[in-house]
DNA sequence: CCCTTATAGTTACCTAGGTAACTATTTTGA
DNA sequence: TCAAAATAGTTACCTAGGTAACTATAAGGG
């Protein structure tokens, strides 16, 4: 009966970081949450809320509070589609120029989240959560 | 520059397991946060709030909730200690009698989103999230 | 063609968990 | 001893993410 070490494990784990991430990005002024979505664009590019959502695994509500607080900071433009229930989402030039100065933070965190885990252990644990995932998605 | 795509899909793990467990839960009336607290008092037996924050690694004002529910539905009961500071927190007879069908509930989860994912991988991903926590805890 | 169904997004409201600020006790140290 | 500091818990308010119910647009089938 490990399962339950295993999910309290993994769910501990994921909030720490989250947590950290987050107190990293607090002097920015942006969330985890609006990382993931200001990430994903710039890898991506124009995408619709409902591309990001399947690409992040989010609901679409809180994907559109994301969103419009994003918006609302001036970090992302909603461009009406030509179907017009579509909002593509990309990242205003403000955004651009502040990725770089975001990204160094967030390497920052993540590096200082992984120094002293060995990178073999790394990918070991990435090759194990993506297989499990696969299995129960 | 892996670590991107470690703690997007470590979160996502989380959130699907978390989203499965409180499905099955809903029929029973109870919540994912809520079982945590049920299934450690039922291990360790009576422990204050602090004590159950510290085993769950959750803050004070969410247990705090997550207990005050529990005492409303009847499965918790909260007595007073020496240090009258303190409230030890234990399971009602309820509770102690709910708790076998609960338990077959959620072990039927469990082992529903771990049956295609080998034992031994079970172990060596538990072995990994363990010594990462253990580093940056 | 038009009515039905499907899809994109929003709104309202729920749990989960975080910080800051507070109260009430207990512990400590000058 | 007793004032200051620490601790246990609560309250208020924030983000994150979920479901249900809704609107508006697009697609399909008779």
């Amino acid at each position: 009966m490990i399962s339950h070490e295993l999910f309290h494990t993994l769910h501990q784990l994921s909030r720490h970081l989250t947590n950290k991430l987050n107190e990293a990005l607090k002097p920015l002024g942006i969330y985890s949450a609006q990382w993931a979505v200001i990430f994903t664009l710039k890898k991506r590019g124009s995408l619709t809320q409902t591309e990001l959502c399947d690409y992040l695994f989010v609901e679409a509500p809180p994907m559109t509070r994301t969103i419009q607080r994003l918006v609302k900071q001036g970090y992302v433009k909603q461009v009406p589609g030509k179907d017009k229930r579509e909002k593509h989402v990309q990242l205003t030039d403000e955004a651009i120029n502040e990725y770089p100065r975001w990204e160094i933070v967030v390497n920052e965190v993540n590096q200082g989240l992984l120094n002293h885990f060995p990178e073999a252990s790394q990918e070991e644990l990435l090759k194990l959560q993506n297989s499990w995932l696969q299995q129960i998605l």
